[in-house]
DNA sequence: ACGTTTTACGAAACTCGTAAAGATA
DNA sequence: TATCTTTACGAGTTTCGTAAAACGT
């Protein structure tokens, strides 16, 4: 006995005749007869008094009405709540990023998106490497992160520049003099007014800081690629950036930091941008087929970063013109 | 989604693994497997983890847990509350029968019989000519009377031999004066005792009523065969026999009746054996094929009736003797 | 290698539409 | 006759067993 059947049974009773149900349920009413026959033979009871005016329930009919009612009701249950579930899981996207990224830029990201897709939910998984694994395995829809985690499809969303983190105490070991006058300048600016303004024309290099020790995570790109020939490094087993900052703010060394890192910089900190302009690239990481609450979201964060990078090429060229 | 699934799903949940739901359910793993996929098809939504070391409940398994319980629960009482109402009525006897026959005989048969099978039920028809065309359209299982409602199988029960009923007022107009002097007698005993006996030697014929009004109701079979040519015949409209005693005790005349149907004589009636003997044959008429609950009934009624015309012959066989 | 699940495939059963037949006012 | 239900039959679908394959320890 299933929905369909019960359904049948309903219809006809509320109709009071086979061809009126067989047009409320869309089919011809032979099929009808043969359903409600069929119920009849499963139940093993004859529930309808056929005649010529229409369909009534026979005694046993109306002793089995309610038995049946309760049937159709937990199943019309179970199946809606199946829908909904399946509905959620349709609109649930679930983004496997770094921890970083999950903390700083996803409830942002989030909060930007439900005004577009107000329906939409997300899982966030965190991870480093075996993002890429769980995007082939399907436990995550998207991987946002960097190119470490690059997999069959990628969306390039922005370039995030590297700066060095330094320290007061680290100041004057590094680049030249003058460097190290601005260096103190923004620190000074940084302790009065708690924001941290950029200095144009000030950067670091990898020789300005040779003399300094550099402070650097396990799997940090950065340091693989730039400084991996720099004698004084510090490696620390740590994914998380806060702890490579909390180090560097206690003058232990400097620090590579993207600045997507850098809202929650310590105060005793400046950062300065790194010369030659290196960053990682943040992008997002799919399979070459996804469900349309995913297609929608990556579109939605390409859009929204492209816009981005004009408005800020826009606001350098008018920069640079003043 | 029905009754067979939701078990499935049940009993893999309960068993831990596909291989031993498909041997509590008994049949191949395989058929588990295909089943569980056509459930997590149907519902829309993935409800179980499988793993090499068994199967459980994905969260929204668990979330569709009680619905899917509720449902299964709801179909099992569907299930079982059809096949009470279906043993029940595999076990009720519709016997279509004359009023007479259903208040002063059905009581006493039914009675008897709930000793030999105590789950028998009944279901009483009233009828009279109806019955024959109840029987044809599987309205009624027997029919249970006289001739008139002899069908396609017909079981003969015992004969019922009719009497005249006589009323004080028209003893003096029936018969010789030796059998009125016995019917007097018989009235005096019968007021006095309330009980009435039987007098060896008494009887009547055609010609001893020909001089009283004779009360026939319609469909009156003995008045049809036996009394159709006598002059004073009084026609009642009513097959209720009550009516017939009263309006003979009145004195209005003296009328026919099987001695089934004397039980409820009034007192101030005596009733007379007809000569020659003349009885309509009781039995039971039913279709070609019954259901086992009604060959054991009309079986046992068969039987019953067999052993008591042998009781009455052995005894009219002693008094003979005596 | 072993135990478990999945897949391929074919036979049997089920479902339903078409069309004809039955039944009833 | 007109309307409603039942029945016969055939095409499409579902179900399930056998057997082989895939998968994880």
């Amino acid at each position: 006995m299933d929905e369909r059947k019960l359904k049948g049974v309903e219809a006809v009773l509320e109709e009071g005749s086979f061809s009126a149900a067989a047009e409320r349920l869309h089919c011809t009413q032979s099929a009808v007869t043969q359903m409600m026959n069929a119920v009849e033979s499963e139940l093993g009871v004859r529930i309808l008094e056929r005649t010529h005016r229409g369909v009534s329930l026979t005694r046993e009919g109306r002793e089995l009405e309610v038995y049946m009612q309760n049937a159709l009701d937990s199943l019309v249950f179970l199946r809606e709540a199946a829908e909904r579930i399946a509905k959620r899981n349709e609109e649930t996207i679930r983004v496997g990023t770094f921890s970083s990224i999950a903390f700083r830029w996803m409830p942002v990201i989030i909060e930007r998106y439900q005004e577009v897709a107000p329906e939409a939910a997300f899982d966030i998984v965190i991870g480093t490497t075996s993002l890429k694994r769980k995007l082939e395995l399907g436990e995550i829809d998207v991987a946002l992160g960097d190119e470490r985690i690059r997999s069959v499809r990628w969306t390039r969303l922005f370039e995030d520049p590297y700066y060095i983190l330094v320290p007061e105490k680290l100041i004057d070991r590094i680049g030249t003099p003058e460097k190290q006058r601005m260096m103190h300048e923004m620190m000074e600016q940084r302790k009065a007014a708690g924001v941290w303004t950029p200095v144009p024309d000030l950067f670091v290099t990898k020789a300005d800081i040779a003399e300094v020790p550099f402070i650097s995570a396990t799997m940090d790109d950065f340091a693989e690629l730039n400084v991996r020939d720099v004698s004084n490094v510090i490696t620390i087993a740590s994914d998380e950036d806060k702890v490579l900052m909390s180090m560097a703010a206690r003058g232990l060394g400097v620090c590579a930091m993207p600045e997507f890192n850098l809202t929650e910089m310590p105060a005793d900190l400046i950062a300065v941008p790194y010369r030659p302009e290196v960053g990682r690239v943040i992008g997002i990481s799919r399979p070459r087929k996804s469900r349309r609450a995913v297609e929608q979201f990556v579109t939605y964060l390409e859009k929204y970063y492209r816009e981005m990078e004009m408005r800020q090429r826009e606001e350098s060229v008018i920069q640079e013109e003043s």
